[in-house]
DNA sequence: GACACAATTGACAGCGCTGTCAATTCGCAG
DNA sequence: CTGCGAATTGACAGCGCTGTCAATTGTGTC
């Protein structure tokens, strides 16, 4: 009926434990005989069950990628680095299985410890905002669950992606002064989020290399979302003396930004110049298309994987890779007028 | 070290198989031992291992998902969905996993078989469109993979989830119809995805019951996409005498419709109402904001999984449910001028 | 060519659970 | 109270693989 490892020993004339390990590329086995097995098992199509090698071998071939489903719902973001974890998963024949974890509440560490039991993932892809909530770290740790993360806030300790946000950031108010512009605004995001950090720090050094005092007023707090950057650009564009242009920390409130400027009667780009940050689908769909800074997130969900299936492969330590970005200057940025 | 059910069966005093079927929910077990059984199984807390189930009871507690990555890539709209089923699956302590299908090329079939061989999911959830490529669920049917889809083109011989989608888009052009329109152009999706049939059917049908005839120049062909939506209005626009309202069969393609209503300097509702179908996130932050039919899609998917659950669980037979919808009239639409 | 040592291979038990089927207990008619 | 069928419970093997450790083969040295 089903093919089992018995067979293709047999078949290869070698003994079960040969086969096993030629499955798990395991060291100690001869060219000749890696050969001879490796031919059995793809002449019977043999399909390992890996049931039976969670159990014999004590791990699951399994991923878990946690994501928070409280400040991000069904963003395409997430859905684009999940796309990409699966991709690193498959090629090494591992399963990925997706998990909402809700930062909300204290008891998101006893929730982590039930996927974890529940599940036993052989180690565990974090993605923003979670990759920084110490005490689940810690967890992790304690329970000696490797990790890798996408864009973690802290550079020590981590293994997984990382992209230099900061200088991504500068490099978009620059083209901004570049533009002749020097009343910018920034709408900033979630407040402990690393995104949110490194972004208002790469315009604050943009706008201070440019010799520029920094205006407070001209700096407001929004959270990620379309909503928030629609707040925050009326009350920006309520000041007597308006910003000629907006960068928002992402592109949802980037688009807010741009709903405020049409509902004050102001035009893209003529009157305020806007930009966002991570070039969502829906930037260049944007009348005008918004420029901002494009950030490669199925990739980067790949590397990640790639780096925590290092660890788990036993291959290593794994690395934080920097992905590299860059500015995507479309139609609503202008030269002020 | 790890609770065992052996360990539970010896403080509950049963043997293990008694533990295994109060576990499994199995019937020849009295409501004492029962109770007894789950109490030491809490205070225990005793997690089974799912490995050790599979390999033992030949199941795997894995239910898939599966999409087509072709025709839409990374949509919010199936991130909902998975959203859904992944709650489905909680709830019943089954596994889930995701699984991107591309449908081109005519080996669809064998990668299927990989992903059972490979896996061997007890169930399979279907979204559109592969939810009605024949060889698949034939094969499917072959391997006694039982599956539920949403929104399948056929009703019959399927379970899973649905929504009157015509009546729908129905409902949708009678809306516009009431705000006086008459010339009312329709852009369709993929020729042989069911969404774009029933859209395309319930315009007719609308059109139809208000005595119009249709003007064949007035139903153009797209693809789904933003892009697709582009072009297919500037064919609309460049009409001699052009449709003062543009039903498009998905929102994409009516913020298509929008950006290329912007670029020929045509105001939206004033000179041209559009309005779309799925009420994604964006469709009400755009500006104006879309008119739209409102799809539950992360219900459905939780639906769908149910479904299947009943069936994997020996329940019974699953049924297809209809889901309701709801016309969301926004500003995107109003009386032609 | 013999020896020590390393590399390769295999025998066997057992991972934690469930299927099968036999043993036991229960409920109830007579 | 006995006997009989049905309901409940348990004993035991085995699912397909890998860890452990012993047996075997190969390699280099003097």
């Amino acid at each position: 009926m089903r093919v089992r490892l018995e067979d293709v020993a047999r078949r290869a004339g070698v003994s079960p434990k040969t086969v096993s390990r030629v499955l798990n590329d395991e060291a100690n086995v001869t060219d000749a005989t890696r050969q001879r097995v490796t031919a059995a098992m793809e002449a019977m199509d043999y399909r390992p069950l890996s049931s039976a090698r969670s159990l014999a071998g004590n791990r699951s071939f399994l991923v878990a990628m946690l994501y928070d489903n409280n400040d991000n719902p069904a963003s395409t973001y997430l859905a684009e680095i999940q796309d990409g974890v699966l991709e690193a998963c498959d090629t090494h024949r591992y399963n990925m299985m997706v998990r909402p974890l809700r930062m909300r509440g204290d008891d998101f560490v006893r929730r982590l410890d039930a996927v974890i039991s529940d599940h036993h993932p052989d180690g565990i892809v974090l993605t923003p905002p979670i990759t920084d909530y110490a005490p689940l770290l810690k967890r992790l740790r304690e329970r000696h669950v490797p990790f890798a993360s996408v864009s973690p806030m802290s550079r020590v300790d981590n293994i997984g992606v990382a992209m230099d946000e900061q200088l991504a950031a500068r490099t978009m108010v620059e083209h901004l002064l570049s533009l002749g512009h020097r009343r910018i605004a920034h709408v900033s995001g979630i407040a402990d989020h690393g995104a949110s950090r490194w972004r208002l720090a790469g315009y604050r050094e943009a706008m201070a290399g440019a010799g520029l005092v920094e205006d407070p007023k001209l700096v407001v707090q929004g959270a990620f979302t379309f909503a928030s950057g629609v707040a925050a650009a009326r009350q920006l564009f309520a000041l007597k003396k308006r910003p000629t242009a907006v960068f928002a920390a992402n592109d949802d409130m980037a688009s807010g930004v741009m709903w405020a400027a049409n509902e004050r009667g102001l035009k893209v780009p003529q009157d305020v110049s806007v930009c966002g940050f991570d070039d969502i689908p829906l930037a260049s769909q944007l009348w005008p298309a918004l420029t901002t800074i494009r950030q490669p997130s199925r990739e980067m969900g790949k590397v990640a994987a790639l780096q925590l299936l290092e660890v788990l492969r036993g291959r290593g330590g794994g690395q934080l890779v920097q992905m590299p970005f860059s500015l995507e200057i479309r139609d609503s940025t202008a030269r002020p007028s």
